[in-house]
RNA sequence: GGGCUCGUAGCUCAGUUGGUUAGAGCGCUUCCUUGACACGGAAGAGGUCGGAAGUUCGAGUCUUCUCGAGCCCA
């Protein structure tokens, strides 16, 4: 059989891939009686590309689905992309501006629309294909999208209903404007940056002294739209002024000062000026005092017309002007470096403004009481535990949700207003006129946040409002794998509106990965160009390689340092793995072996008389079952990896194939031996397929897996108690053991690796093993007794020695006599706790009686090196 | 301001309920191109677990403080 000297991944990667989805195997078929396993993807944006965390995430996802699905559960893993809207809507009009097209002022909205719809035909599907080269292995049949007619249904069912339920009302309230987005964003779209600023400190004039009220900002040009001032009711020093007034040094106008207690009189000149239409928290004191809302900047991020000659300008250039007409005026006491803490749009960078305007909220509160519930009585389950606390601090703080967005891209708000009448209609239909007086209806205008439709992902894409069958037999979904940074996004949506709808939580558990970074740890960002992109590293390593590198540092609760050296070995193991294989199929031809594979070979044990090394290797097989399976039930993916890694490599190649190499003859055909290496190596396929499918898939094709089968349907090896062989381990260990020994000794006395040497092995009876000893440490075993030479290591139970020449001693006295001091620590050691009362007293049996043991051994091994030193 | 995480070998990280010679990969040193593999094999060196105190018979593992790095929320 040809095989290729290295692994070479791009030969057979695409060709599975395509496969893979072409055969369809991967479709959840729901079977009556049968466990089910079910996960959603967190839907990537439909304009991005993979990046590493995608492929982090992918990676975890699949392994889990494979392995479910290896375990016969009925498995689905449903794909999809999410319509983003601020992030569409930018890409489309960015090649827009580029035709010379400005789409709010020469395109209708419905020709803006089309126009997205187009660009989704043409690279919405990016990520798709990307997913399909790395191998997903999702059930592409049902693939969805938030935009589909389905799905905007279910928004649409969603929007009403909470509205009839009292949950989504439209509300004058302050929410964070991006100028340049044009639109509102939700809280958790604001993001906060501390950044170099100014603290300026102004004075007002009192009304009616000669005293001033100095006041310090960081924004001055919102002092245009100052309604009051406040002070602590309990600060001695303003006592006299409670119920005066200012007067407002740019607008000429007079606003009163209020007692508050917002104003902490430790902070600066305990003074804070309070203008309700441009701050949060001046909102909220505003409407403690009835004060009046005075907007002077507006969504163009310019001064209004209410700022007087300020009117017209940029916000920032307002700041510069407004701030030298009051040095001119000797108002500006003095201006201070100050930290200042802007929110900044997520998407665009920009610096948000709080503005006041009617937007659609959800009432959060009663949802989240049932999320919370939820994930307190373990219903939901998030691991790891850590984020518990996240959780909770936030959903307990947790703000009502803005969801209108002032773009086109996105389900309109079912609202529609008649002018004629004022009234308000809400409505699963469109409606065609006014209910109340038959006049024409206008739409609202707005879109929905997308996360509101993301939200509703778990079942909207099952089928949800309709009873259908998916929807029965897969909702909840089991298992979540995401991104920490959308708890709140996303997951803690997906709770409160699954619970809702549904009645029950749409996950049994979450399972939170960490990120991604750079071989320096750092964060991997666009503007820092330390980018990696999975698909070229794919190509250029395999994406099984890929996996393995990103797996085996994937431990619950940390992030993943992604270095080359991690890609290097990662591919290196996969080349083990395949010449391991190529060796196989070198020898089958040799001795006249067809590729073969039993019906059920995960019912294969080997004969009681087998061969040591072949009980031995199912013992392990078994073993490395039982950790794979514990660990990635548990999310350990880092401990699922390298226990196969630590199989394969370190027991199967090293020693396993290095002990069957003895077996071989020509011409033997497909025997005993034979079958317990086939069987053995295609279990081990099996243990690997989930970390590495590619590899997995080919080589197991090679060995004999029929056309249109996949290894991905087999069985996972399941540990067996029954399968256990502490003999087989115990002999093959001591063996191990000897060999070491020897292969010690030999190094120390600097022997030529190619010279066979004759020794001796006593208190161990390897007489079974000769021929192995000899093939694996060079030694062959001669008759007789005494040592020849003082060649000696002792271990705990046998001694083995070389006949070496006399003169390589004074190596060998070296070592004996760092053994010895070693020897004579650890006794001195356990001494002193075999004799401590308190010791012996307070702690476990079995602790004692092991370094009980440990100090007998211990005291035998010194006896024999100090023999051997009298020797040497 | 509130909260979280991390600090273990040169590097990157494991270390499930505290148990007594602390593990892995990479790197490093020495030797070896033996017909599966130099993306390899064999043998090694190298940490006392950021610092201090405490609880305990016993702490990398628990508590407090402290220093340093990072993150989240306000």
């Amino acid at each position: 059989m040809e095989i290729e000297k290295v692994y070479e991944p791009r030969r057979f990667e695409p060709r599975w891939a395509q496969w893979w989805v072409e055969s369809g195997i991967y479709r959840a078929e729901h079977r009556p009686g049968q466990p089910t396993f079910s996960l959603v993807i967190p839907p990537p944006n439909v304009t991005g590309v993979l990046h590493m965390g995608h492929m982090l995430e992918h990676t975890e996802i699949d392994v889990t689905v494979r392995w479910h699905r290896m375990r016969g559960d009925c498995t689905l893993w449903l794909p999809g992309t999410d319509h983003a809207g601020i992030a569409t809507e930018m890409v489309v009009a960015r090649q827009l501006a580029a035709e010379g097209i400005q789409y709010r002022r020469d395109l209708t909205r419905e020709a803006f629309v089309d126009r997205v719809w187009q660009w989704k035909a043409e690279s919405g599907g990016t990520i798709r294909q990307q997913m399909i080269r790395i191998g997903a292995s999702c059930d592409w049949s049902r693939e969805r999208f938030t935009f589909d007619p389905g799905l905007s249904r279910a928004v649409r069912e969603v929007f009403v209903s909470l509205h009839e339920r009292g949950l989504i009302y439209r509300g004058e309230y302050m929410v964070n404007w991006c100028p340049s987005c044009n639109t509102a964003i939700s809280d958790l779209e604001s993001i906060h940056e501390e950044m170099p600023g100014s603290l300026w400190h102004i004075k007002y004039p009192v009304i009616g002294t000669d005293r001033f009220l100095t006041v310090a900002t960081t924004r001055p040009e919102t002092m245009l739209g100052d309604t009051a001032v406040a002070i602590n009711p309990r600060d001695e020093r303003y006592l006299d002024l409670h119920g005066g007034k200012v007067r407002l040094p740019p607008m000429d106008r007079e606003i009163p000062i209020i007692p508050d207690e917002m104003a902490d009189p430790e902070f600066g000149t305990g003074v804070v000026k309070i203008t309700p239409a441009h701050d949060p928290n001046d909102f909220e004191a505003g409407k403690r005092h009835s004060l009046p809302l005075i907007e002077v900047i507006g969504r163009d991020a310019k001064i209004t017309a209410n700022g007087g000659v300020y009117a017209g300008l940029d916000r920032y250039d307002a700041r510069k002007r407004i701030v030298a007409d009051l040095e001119s005026l000797g108002l500006l006491e003095r201006v201070e470096d100050y930290t200042v803490n802007p929110g900044k749009c997520q998407r665009c960078k920009s610096i948000v403004e709080p503005l006041v305007s009617k937007q659609w909220f959800v009432r959060t509160k009663p949802l989240a009481e049932k999320a919370i519930a939820a994930v307190d009585e373990k219903r939901i389950e998030i691991v790891p535990e850590v984020w518990l606390k996240t959780w909770n601090e936030w959903m307990h703080n947790i703000r009502d949700w803005c969801i209108s967005r002032q773009l086109w891209w996105g389900h309109r708000i079912p609202v529609w207003y008649c002018d004629a009448c004022g009234e308000v209609v809400i409505a699963r239909e469109d409606p065609t006129e006014c209910p109340k007086c038959g006049g024409a209806l206008r739409q609202d205008p707005d879109v929905l946040d997308t996360w509101f439709s993301s939200g509703l992902w778990p079942f909207s894409t099952l089928g949800w409002p309709d009873q259908t069958e998916d929807l029965k037999n897969f909702y909840p979904t089991t298992t979540l794998i995401t991104g920490f940074d959308i708890l709140f996004f996303w997951v803690a949506r997906m709770a409160m509106l699954g619970i809702e709808f549904m009645g029950d939580v749409p996950f049994h558990q979450v399972y939170i990965h960490g990120l991604v970074r750079d071989a320096d740890k750092q964060k991997m960002s666009k503007t820092k160009g330390n980018v990696i992109d999975p698909l070229v590293v794919t190509e250029e390593y395999g994406t099984d390689a890929v996996r393995m590198a990103l797996l085996t540092g994937a431990a619950p609760g940390t992030d993943i340092v992604f270095s080359p050296d991690r890609l290097d070995s990662s591919r290196a193991f996969a080349n083990k793995i395949w010449n391991a294989s190529r060796f196989l199929f070198m020898n089958m031809d040799r001795c006249g072996v067809e590729p073969w594979m039993a019906d059920d070979l995960n019912a294969w044990v080997p004969g009681v008389d087998a061969p040591l090394e072949d009980r031995w290797i199912f013992h392990r097989i078994n073993e490395c079952a039982k950790e794979s399976n514990r660990a990635i039930e548990q999310f350990r993916y880092h401990e699922a990896a390298q226990s196969v890694w630590r199989f394969f490599w370190n027991e199967f190649c090293d020693w396993y194939v290095e002990l069957k190499k003895l077996r071989f003859t020509e011409g033997s055909g497909l025997n005993e031996d034979w079958r317990n290496l086939l069987a053995a190596f295609e279990s081990a396929l099996r243990l690997l397929h989930p970390v590495m499918p590619f590899l997995t898939e080919e080589l197991w094709h090679r060995l004999g897996g029929a056309e249109g089968k996949s290894i991905s349907l087999t069985a996972f090896p399941q540990y067996l108690k029954s399968r256990n062989d502490p003999d087989a381990e115990r002999e093959i260990q001591q063996l191990q053991d000897v060999i070491t020994a020897l292969r010690n000794l030999r190094a120390d006395f600097g022997l030529d690796p190619k010279m066979t040497i004759e020794g001796l092995i006593s208190g161990v009876d390897v007489s079974a093993h000769t021929l192995a000893i000899q093939k694996l440490a060079g030694v062959t075993i001669r008759a007789g007794v005494t040592p020849k030479t003082g060649a000696v290591k002792s271990m705990s139970g046998f001694t083995v020695s070389l006949d070496v020449p006399q003169c390589q001693m004074e190596a060998q006295r070296k070592r004996l006599e760092k053994e010895r001091d070693q020897l004579i620590k650890n006794i001195a050691n356990s001494d002193r706790q075999l004799s401590d009362e308190v010791f012996l007293g307070k702690a476990p049996q079995k602790v004692v009686d092991s370094i009980r043991t440990k100090r007998a051994e211990y005291d035998s091994q010194l006896k024999k090196v100090q023999d051997n030193l009298h020797a040497a």
